[in-house]
DNA sequence: TATGAATGAGGATTCATTCAT
DNA sequence: CATGAATGAATCCTCATTCAT
């Protein structure tokens, strides 16, 4: 569970709003372990004890700030995908890419803070729930696609395909490396399309 | 450096290793946060002082157990390296990643213990190393191999080919997916070669 | 400056004046090596974490100690400054040094704390002031006197008399010789009498 | 009680010697409560058990600087004191200030370190020592002048000179304020000399 | 005697959390 | 609801001292 309470008044809103903000800076600046509660509260201007009528504990701000994260995300990425549904698969792949890029590049303080700050080990909970809606989609997709070769290789390939793509989206916008963005997605589209199950 | 005070007596060294490998367990456990230098000195059956006779601090522990991944894990993979050398390309990528796997697999729980328990951004200079010293490898492989497409061809074909490679063998070692090992490795082979770029 | 946080409620200020009484109890019983912070906050009634709400650290409760030693021994002084400005020379210097000996004594305990216990090489910042403010004050006095020797003079004159009236006073209080104390004031007198370059 | 053994051997002298020195020149670069005796042994190129076989604890060491400088201070000042013997009032006393004056100043390191880096109130033992040998040398010196007035006057005329006189020199070598030296001793003669009782 | 590895109590400081106001 | 003072266990680290070799 995160929240305390789902405050319905808009000031108790805002008040949410505020912590969670100053959790993201206070993590891209200081990191996890030295991201401490007070700091927290006084970036957002309100009183340690004030957290705690929102958040049980502290990993409940995390987990808020990586729920937030995961849903911006959703959100962005919806039309994306609704529009590649229409598209001859190859461009489908791509117009998801370019989307997922987008999606991450604008919360990129926020992903860093996540992703770079967090020990995996405790990234889990939330990160998890996405990483099996994105499995079951693609798995969906194959089937979808009349791509029925055997359950093992759909598993793999979902697998691989789910690990590959993830990181490297994340490194390329977290990291930034010296290659350009269509010469990135052509990589990673061919990549992708390599690890698809051939119909038989 | 790392180490306070090189040991002489082999009673030094004892120590030392002790505290290593009782770092790895703490770490492994309860995470690089909750790794109290109390907590390793317990269970390495040691005072809380002998650490700091071998460790600048707690973080020199973790540069510590980092090197000894690194240094196993290079030894490890050398002999391999030297076959591969002698066979065709595609062969000679298999035999590399099964050694990786072989190598990553032998050090699983430190493995783990650093890469999942460690924040990235912590992540020591040691492993930045490697991964320096395995790009500029695989550069000067394709070089040697005549493959002189442009540079920003080979930058890019070596960042991806790096980040690919080392993420999903860390992943298939640590998270074990239901994959048999033979098809991950001929999927990653795959991966690689659609990755390297085609001498002109 | 010494305090972290200006405390606004009053219990706040109770608990900083705990401290700072305890940190005085402890300076004078323990010294200052032995003037844990911990033992500090066991004599004021208050946990450790207390003292980090209002001091930067250890020695800014020692600061500010000093500061209101200092403090009171000015408020103590400046009654008898004013009363000296409108005596004979001889008998202003009387009066003065009577005060300075009363504001002392009244308090003993934090000079012995402050003087005895802690090393000269580190008494703080504050007590360096003082000394320049009492520099300041003689040099004036001099050349308002219409004392003008030459500059070299009169910086000699001032260093000796502070030098001398300063540790004279303090070891009269703290060690309290078998001296009474009209005949130690009458030979402060004479001796800095004797040290005032006299008017051309 | 100061040292454990009074070693014979010359090895052992030297590694006395090794220690006190290396003490000294680690208690003016670190402070009384900074010296640690591990720093003192490496400083000293000895084990740190080794300290122990000469000194009882941390203070011994200590007690033993203190007790060198006041053994060498004394050797220094003989000398001077058997010339001032024959020489009238007044210039005797320049003659000794005069060899106080080279005596602190040959030690100004060992001085600074006990004096400015040591508590007044740890410094007793030894120190308090010479205060009084001084005291009696002074007391008696009225007396072999024939300086005859009651006791009191006696007690509290040798209680000031010592007092004013220790502080100012120490001072004087320490802080090289900018004060001429001829200038220095003829003012402190002054005052020794206003603080001599007259005879009767 | 000398060594230096080992000790472990103790020190300064932090921080998630509570609770009286 | 909000405040912010207070808490106290836990953390990292130091250092005088001991003792097996």
């Amino acid at each position: 569970m995160t929240a305390r309470r789902r405050p319905r008044q808009e000031r108790s809103q805002q008040t949410v709003d505020r912590i969670v903000a100053a959790g993201v800076r206070v993590l891209a600046q200081h990191g996890y372990q030295h991201a401490s509660t007070n700091r927290i509260a006084t970036e957002a201007g309100v009183s340690p004890g004030s957290i705690y009528q929102y958040f049980a504990d502290k990993d409940a701000i995390v987990a808020e700030i990586t729920r937030r994260l995961v849903d911006e995300f959703a959100a962005a990425l919806t039309p994306a995908l609704r529009r590649a549904a229409s598209r001859p698969r190859g461009e489908a792949t791509r117009v998801v890419i370019e989307a997922v890029l987008d999606a991450l590049g604008q919360h990129a303080d926020l992903l860093r803070a996540i992703v770079d700050r967090i020990p995996q080990a405790e990234q889990v909970a939330t990160l998890q729930d996405v990483r099996t809606r994105l499995s079951d989609a693609i798995f969906n997709l194959f089937l979808i696609q009349g791509i029925d070769a055997d359950e093992d290789a759909l598993t793999r390939a979902t697998w691989m395909i789910v690990e590959v793509s993830e990181h490297l989206t994340i490194r390329y916008v977290l990291d930034a490396p010296a290659i350009a963005r269509e010469d990135f997605v052509a990589d990673l589209e061919r990549v992708i399309e390599g690890l698809t199950p051939t119909p038989r």
